[in-house]
DNA sequence: AAAGCGCCCTGAAGGC
DNA sequence: TGCCTTCAGGGCGCTT
């Protein structure tokens, strides 16, 4: 379920630990993940240094002197750093050990997850050439959705889930982002407003930031075993809440499966 | 080009 | 108690 506010907190979780150390092993045991893990991965990072770990979309960025490693978390996978000792568990796929003691170890039960090699200019990847920008960089807005929306009758909210648009706005974040703005998740993309557009990008970014400064309070610590909570105890306005009463108004919150994905809102605060 | 949907996988939840 | 079914979810990639 990790979405980019979890992804970020992850980033910054175990950046700290492994920055600027050396890869001493790696041990792959189970390299069925959604496409399978680089057979001469062990070779390719034994001996490398970890420069950075950086982020973009969904995707976490291991930046090595001679190329990226690019891990996504697919929507069951989770980092933590432990002493390499540790006994793995069930659904402990992947281990880098880096000096110093330190373990990153991959845990993923289905297995969504993926890891790619790349050398080179990361961003020219297949994986990441075609997406869009950034939610909380400066280069998004409400301008670029409404110009890349013209003439669109998809709905808004598969919009604005759709990569190639803006990233990291996952099934969650798009059904409360959308309560934010007030605009119902049916409407033809091509129909909203500029100023309607105005107001999503802005209430994009406040989900999204808002969720990432929970995670740096409620994640517990990347260096210990439990050290996930696999999501955040946001507190949702509409998400997963199809019958209770609209936190605003009180009205029933509804739900309709679109795009195949659960989506929610308040027939009354939402037009 | 845009839209729709199948699929990868496991575990939790619900029904019987 | 235990079995079976259903559903959830990110996102690529194929089909229409």
């Amino acid at each position: 379920m990790p979405e980019l506010p979890e992804v970020e907190t992850t980033r910054r979780g175990v950046a700290p630990h492994l920055e600027h150390r050396i890869v001493e092993k790696v041990i792959v045991r189970h390299r069925g993940l959604r496409w399978p893990v680089p057979r001469a991965l062990a070779r390719t990072l034994e001996g490398e240094r970890l420069n950075a770990i950086e982020r973009r979309a969904k995707y976490l960025l291991f930046r090595f002197a001679s190329g990226t490693l690019l891990l996504h978390l697919g929507m069951s996978g989770h980092l933590r750093v432990i002493p390499a000792a540790t006994p793995p568990g069930k659904h402990d796929h992947l281990d880098i050990i880096f000096d110093g003691d330190r373990c990153l170890r991959f845990n993923d039960p289905r297995r969504f997850g993926s890891v790619h090699w790349t050398t080179g200019d990361p961003s020219a990847h297949a994986l990441l050439e075609r997406l869009g920008p950034e939610p909380l960089s400066d280069a998004f807005d409400g301008d670029q959705l409404f110009e890349k929306s013209r003439r669109r009758k998809l709905a808004v909210k598969l919009f604005i889930m759709n990569a190639a648009i803006v990233v990291g706005v996952g099934n969650i974040y798009a059904s409360e982002a959308l309560f934010l703005a007030g605009i119902r998740p049916g409407r033809a993309a091509g129909r909203i407003t500029r100023i309607e557009y105005a107001r999503l990008a802005e209430a994009i970014r406040t989900v999204l930031q808002k969720a990432i400064a929970k995670g740096g309070t409620t994640l517990r610590d990347f260096t210990q075993p439990d050290g996930n909570t696999g999501y955040f105890s946001l507190h949702l306005n509409v998400y997963d809440r199809a019958g209770e009463p609209c936190r605003t108004c009180g009205t029933e919150i509804r739900q309709k499966v679109m795009g195949q994905r659960s989506t929610y809102w308040c027939p009354s605060c939402q037009s």
